[in-house]
DNA sequence: TATGAACCTTGTAGCGACTACAAGGTCAAG
DNA sequence: CTTGACCTTGTAGTCGCTACAAGGTTCATA
């Protein structure tokens, strides 16, 4: 398949496509003989699972650990186990604050649909200091 | 409190607290007698809000719309209803594509103890086309 | 009382991750 | 044989910070 039709499949321009190239996030495709890229369904694959972690949050630098992390999952474990597991509390915390939000959100279209108009705030749901987990260092370095 | 008590408090530095108001994502603070800014605990709650809603992947303009749903919460409904229904429907799916990407880490977790060497390939979780949904529109704009 | 850290201001410039556009060329379908 | 999708290199713009400069004020402490 040629970039504009990965283009299309995910959402990505053409020009982040080869972007992505040159930074080494995405395997350089094969070429045809008239020198297009041609990429396989592993790109693909690879291309919305970029896609979706960006959206997700994870920085280029992450993507890139991530990525790193399936390329060895049948390589020595011992390696890669620390890194899986701090990963692994960064997206549980992520589930645990969009599930707050999630759950603000729903509070308010219940109002919205009259059954009680109630104090929704949304803020609440990542910002009140009754959340769950209260973490104070930089969460961006 | 004041700017910096407020940056450890948060995680974030002076110089985008200052960012923040000047933006007009944070309220402007109140001044002391010498015109040092001096944040409420509301400021507190929104900025926590703000920072956790920006490490989940929510841009600049939808944390804007977050913080304008929660301040018409006691408003009229009709006005902002789709708007959040629009919100919850991008949370919940981000909360789906973290919690299968979490499964495969624990997946991960778990080949490494030794239980057994599988083939967690971490990509699959997000970039798999037997995934939940398939989305195709551009997520970025 | 003086040192120094923490704050104030305005302004500029850098970075990460794109995004866009230019300029010039190749290739394939209608 | 034109049109559109692709190729290349390069530059520059945007967003969301982040840093640093330069100059000034405030405030705790030695």
């Amino acid at each position: 398949m040629r970039i504009g039709e990965l283009a299309r499949a995910t959402g990505t321009k053409a020009e982040t496509i080869r972007y992505y190239e040159r930074e080494g996030i995405l395997p350089a495709a094969d070429r045809t003989d008239s020198n297009y890229r041609d990429y396989s369904e592993d790109h693909l694959t690879t291309l919305t699972f970029v896609r979706r972690a960006r959206e997700l949050g994870f920085s280029m630098a992450q993507v890139r650990e991530l990525l790193a992390l399936s390329d060895h999952a049948d390589k020595p474990c011992q390696d890669v186990d620390q890194l899986v597991r701090d990963q692994l509390i960064e997206v549980d915390r992520k589930i645990e604050d969009l599930t707050a939000l999630s759950n603000k959100l729903k509070e308010m279209v219940r109002a919205c649909e009259g059954e009680r108009i109630g104090d929704c705030r949304i803020v609440e749901s990542l910002g009140g200091k009754n959340c769950a987990i209260s973490r104070v260092s930089d969460p961006r370095g």
